[in-house]
DNA sequence: CTAGATGCAAAGAGTTTGCACGAAG
DNA sequence: CTTCGTGCAAACTCTTTGCATCTAG
C-alpha cells in the first residue's frame, strides 16, 4: 500500500517535509542518520529544520514505517521497514552498507533456551571490508 | 597476569585514576559507560575528572584491556576483555545485564560466504525480559 | 477555522581538545 | 627533574523541548 495515502487516511497531513522524507527512504534503502537526511534534502533544495527531521523520524517510527538501528557510532540511523528482517555489512573502508539476511531465529532460540530470557529485540551488525575494497 | 604490573613494566604510571578504574572493571564484569565509571568512583570518594575517565578508557582500550561495546543508546560502554567472546542480554525492565556465549562463528562464516565481505568486527546484543522480571 | 506541523532558540547528554599545572618514577 | 597524566574550560555532535507561528485539510 502507499505509505503517504495511508497516513493521509489516518488524518495526518502530507506536508512537504513528510513527503520528501518518506520518498527519500522509499527510494534509497539505506540506513540514514537524522543529519544525513537533512543534508540530502538540503542538496535537493528542500529546506527543513533539524528539529523537524528528528520529529518526523520519530513519527514515522511510531507509525511502523521506519525502524531505528544503531551501528554503535553514537547516533541513530533509520531505514524503511521491509517484509523480511535483515542486517547490515558496513565497510570500514568505503562506508558502504550492504543488506544481509541472517538466520537469526535459531540463534535467538538458542539464547532463550540457555538463559530464561525472553528476547524482544536484538542488535546484529557486521563491520569489515567489502568485496570492492579488497 | 596482573594488568597493573604489566602496565608499569611498559613504562606507564600507576596513578590513582588508573588503578581505581582497572580495579573497578576487574571486580565488576559489567559493561559501564564513562559517566557510570565516574559516578561509581565518586561514591567511593575517588574524585576523577570527566576528561580523565574518557582518556583512561581510551588508553585501556588501546592497551587491549578493555573493549568498547554499544547497546545503541547513544553512548559507549566498556568492559574488561575476557578469554571468551561473549554478548549480552539486557533486561528492558530492570536494566540488568547477563553475559551469554553465542555460537557466532558459524553465523559469521555464513555471512562471509553469502557476501564476499570480510567480517572484522560484529555487534550482537539482545534486549528483552529477564527471568526475575517475568 | 483549527489541530497538527514547523521553525527557532535554548538546553541537555555524551564526548573531545587545548593548555597549563601536577605528580609518578 | 622530566615526562606522562590530570583538571579545567571550551567546544562540538547528536538530540530534545518550549513556545510562537504557520498551514493542510
Amino acid at each position: 500500500m502507499d505509505v503517504l495515502r495511508t497516513l493521509a487516511l489516518e488524518g495526518h497531513r502530507l506536508t512537504k517535509a513528510r513527503k520528501e522524507i518518506v520518498n527519500l527512504f522509499q527510494s534509497q534503502h539505506k540506513p540514514l542518520s537524522a543529519l544525513e537526511v537533512k543534508q540530502i534534502l538540503t542538496k535537493r533544495n528542500v529546506h527543513v529544520n533539524r528539529t523537524t527531521v528528528y520529529r518526523e523520524l520519530w513519527f514515522l517510527k511510531e507509525k511502523g514505517i521506519l525502524q531505528e538501528i544503531s551501528f554503535g557510532e553514537g547516533k541513530s540511523r533509520f531505514e524503511i521497514i521491509t517484509a523480511h528482517c535483515h542486517h547490515h555489512l558496513v565497510c570500514n573502508n568505503c562506508g558502504g552498507i550492504e543488506d544481509i539476511i541472517v538466520d537469526e531465529d535459531s540463534l535467538i532460540q538458542a539464547v532463550q533456551k540457555n538463559s530464561q530470557f525472553t528476547v524482544e529485540r536484538h542488535l546484529i551488525e557486521f563491520f569489515g571490508v567489502c568485496a570492492n575494497c579488497k
